[in-house]
DNA sequence: AGGCTTATGTACGTTAGCGTACTGAGTTGG
DNA sequence: CCAACTCAGTACGCTAACGTACATAAGCCT
């Protein structure tokens, strides 16, 4: 019961709403680069992220893709099975290994037309989706590939136990849809800096509020949308 | 009552669920700048537009700002205000001038709240509305001014009745986040392609198809996904 | 140990878009 | 009718990021 308080958006639910789904909850291990969800098929089940961490990605005709959000224990993957579309032309793909709890689209859908809490929590989140992406579209237009990788890392951080992750350059390359060079440029500044150690696809962030002086405003706009968003005083 | 139709989302309504909003429909003259939605401001109203056209813009800290989504006949602004968070980061500032209905945000959520086939149906406008913002994130990302420009150019066109938009290249490229000279470069090629024409604000569309073969693929992207959720046959 | 694979670092030249400055052509208003 | 203003076009140097190529280094497997 404690652990699926790891889930931020299943622990807001009042008590009783939580144990209409508790008999459903399936725990699963994700691993590195799963898939969850492919463009324009639709999903059998939602995820709710606990220490896992999942990748929105759009992926283009010529095979460069750009993460335009990101999903972690805050929320869940699959928001368009209760937003109605049942698709979406987005990726879902591990970007951190971990645990989730899984829910069948259906029973998802069930709760949600329900409209009690649930309904009320899942679209509150959605909204916050909805932040992050179009805070993704200013920042892909008017930041550097240095503040990008600050983002994407406290991002990521947020999400994690820790304060390590096991992640490539060529794929944070890919999330953030530059060239792999491009990051490890970066990331060199910000090893040099003393504010990060890299080693063969393991990071330690050595110093977060380094990071957070460099990173671009960006960070923080999604950050604060989410915590409005999503505190417990508001939501029920 | 024919004049409801234009408006794309309450044309979809059955006849019934549209009797309970028309007594609160208000028809409005929305001008060119005019902002119906300031950052962190809540709104009194939602908009259908008919024949106007509103963008939906962050804007940063040091004042640039960048277009996330555009908002025409076959849409609302004001989603945050159903979806629970009353209010969102962005602004919402007419594109172009012209006629919408506005109805009061209390109304809209009573409506939506009611759980019927409003609900659902601003729930799938919401999700189109998410792959618009997706899919802007890419563009950003990846495609030239000049595509970006095309694009632009088709999704306002797309949103208007005939093929001539009053628009300054200034305001342009405020919404796409460049240079307005940037805007003058890309225009011009599209002029001596004689595929528009521009004149002091005004642009006519001289070669449609022309256009749509220089757009890169995320207009078609967010096209079909429109298309897709907001269809008469799979809505109600 | 030694060879293979994978991850990272570095070094080019190229280019798209930026910042800035300025010109000229329409439009507006006194 | 002329001044002031707005809008569009052009030019030029600058920089970030790109594409490409190659070099090291660290882990993995036999």
């Amino acid at each position: 019961m404690l652990e699926l308080q790891q889930n931020a958006l299943l622990g807001l639910l009042p008590e009783e709403d939580l144990a209409h789904l508790l008999p459903h909850l399936e725990q699963v291990t994700l691993s590195l680069g799963q898939s969850l969800s492919e463009s324009g098929r639709q999903m059998s089940h939602v995820y709710f992220p606990l220490d896992s961490i999942v990748s929105l990605l759009c992926v283009m005709e010529d095979g460069a893709s750009t993460e335009i959000a990101v999903v972690g224990y805050e929320g869940v993957v699959g928001v368009s099975l209760f937003m109605g579309g049942e698709t979406t032309p987005s990726r879902a793909i591990v970007q951190s290994a971990g645990k989730a709890y899984r829910l069948k689209g259906q029973l998802l859908k069930n709760e949600f037309y329900r409209a009690g809490p649930m309904q009320r929590l899942l679209l509150r989140y959605t909204q916050a989706l909805l932040t992050q992406m179009a805070q993704t579209a200013v920042c892909n237009r008017h930041h550097s590939v240095d503040q990008q990788l600050c983002r994407w890392l406290l991002l990521s951080l947020d999400r994690l136990p820790g304060d390590k992750l096991i992640m490539t350059q060529e794929l944070i390359a890919n999330m953030l849809g530059v060239r792999r060079e491009g990051v490890t440029e970066s990331a060199g500044k910000l090893q040099r800096a003393g504010l990060i150690s890299y080693n063969r696809g393991h990071i330690t962030i050595i110093d977060r509020p380094g990071l957070e002086k460099r990173v671009c405003e960006c960070y923080a706009v999604v950050k604060r949308e989410y915590d409005r968003l999503l505190n417990h005083h508001d939501v029920m």
